[in-house]
DNA sequence: ATCCTTATTGCAACTAGTTGCAATAACTAA
DNA sequence: TTAGTTATTGCAACTAGTTGCAATAAGGAT
């Protein structure tokens, strides 16, 4: 825990109970956790702790990079302890998930940064669309219908 | 609005004068809105209409390809019609926002269909990091703090 | 050890978004 | 046209997430 204490004094912030909890709690479970999720642990390890603290303590840890956040499927919003940079494709049929190494956006970054000047650094981004099962269950709905009009599904 | 309605019907579903309401604003505003900015102004159209059909006529169309969904800054969602698949790069530190072709990201989604197997659709990706002028202010704190527990920030 | 500055918390009230369910109304087919 | 099926809506209650502000306490300095 003591690391991360100085990587935040060093930036002018302080470590707290509560930022202890929840980073304890986010280690400990290594995995996404919803906000909810991480605020019935966090009391466990803190009684006094609220709702309130525990979004904005998510927010700001994500803020410094202790932890990373991440939209999955509905919408909702997941974190995770940052140890490794990595991001996920989600079939958006079964919800099958896969995680990926970064590696294989690092061109793309470089690319975008070539070619629009921007310096990427999203090391955490969900990408949606059919697993391998799905795809031969769905006659790849690819050029049928959608063409005309609109566009693709959401990201 | 014939098409899209023509397009729901061969899959079952229905067009209403709320569906057509949502539609109508967002052609009309052409730009990324949020629900509540949806809601307020699908009124003017459709006094009747409510919040919780806004949220839901929002879902479904994107589910359905007719609009595009988005995560922008601070996990605020946003929509737009659907009209050219694209992505955006958005500045950590100033907000500034640039819209890319998907041309850019074709060769990515073709190496992860190639390495992974997952056919992704994803045509409204976010791309969080540093234009060129933020880029100049901040020393790039690449490798100086962040490198040994953390990763990086949230995407 | 004590004081001081101000980052951070808890509280309470608020806004945003979701859900179950009965009533409604698109579309289909006669 | 009319009737039937069921996708969709509105309502109301609920859950999730945010915000202003005064009280608290972390960490630097004496
Ligand atoms: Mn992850
Ligand atoms: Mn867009
Ligand atoms: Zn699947
Ligand atoms: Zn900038």
């Amino acid at each position: 825990m003591e690391p991360y204490r100085s990587i935040l004094q060093k930036r002018g912030y302080r470590m707290t109970p509560q930022r202890i909890a929840v980073l304890r709690v986010m280690a400990e479970f290594g995995r996404h956790m919803t906000p909810i999720e991480v605020f019935q642990q966090a009391q466990q390890e803190l009684p006094g702790m609220t709702e309130p603290t525990v979004y904005r303590t998510l927010n700001f840890l994500s803020e410094q990079g202790l932890l990373l956040a991440a939209h999955v499927g509905s919408g909702q919003f997941v974190y995770e302890i940052a140890l490794r940079d990595h991001h996920h494709l989600i079939c958006r049929e079964c919800g099958e998930a896969l995680e990926i190494g970064h590696e294989l956006l690092a061109q793309l970054y470089e690319n975008l940064k070539n070619q629009t000047g921007f310096q990427i650094n999203s090391m955490h981004v969900t990408f949606f669309g059919l697993c391998p099962g799905c795809q031969e269950k769905k006659p790849s709905a690819q050029i049928s219908d959608n063409s005309s009009t609109a566009g693709q599904q959401s990201g």
